[in-house]
DNA sequence: CCACTGACGCGAC
DNA sequence: CGTCGCGCCAGTG
């Protein structure tokens, strides 16, 4: 074992993105539900910036939109991000995402 | 420690 | 429906 003092340095971006790659092809969540699969139900925004930070190809966080079903943001442009959803047969309903394709329907 | 910044959410209008 | 305002949070300077 350790002597303590390292690890569980984990930053709250990293667990952002290991939630975010858990999400399946063809379906998407919204930032309040990976909040709160990291345990942090009230960082919505805060896990906005954390994908805004990541740039791995790993991270499907064009997978990740608002809690209304709108697009949402994305580093690389929000035309990029609906085209990648489009390719993932995500339903869109004028500018606004199906609720049948969200990890948690509500 | 304080001020400010965002890929957010939601109630009021 | 659309817009506005305020609350919420982690990161940064």
């Amino acid at each position: 074992m350790k002597t303590v003092s390292g690890q569980n340095q984990i930053s709250f971006a990293k667990k952002v993105w290991e939630a975010t790659k858990l999400i399946p092809r063809g379906r998407v969540a919204t930032y309040q539900d990976i909040a709160g699969m990291i345990r942090h139900p009230r960082a919505a925004r805060a896990v906005g910036n954390a994908l805004n930070k990541n740039r791995s190809k790993d991270v499907p966080c064009h997978r990740i939109v608002h809690a209304d079903g709108s697009i949402g943001g994305f580093a690389w442009g929000r035309e990029r991000k609906r085209k990648l959803l489009e390719n993932e047969r995500i339903l869109f309903r004028g500018d606004k995402i199906d609720s049948s394709c969200m990890l948690v329907m509500r």
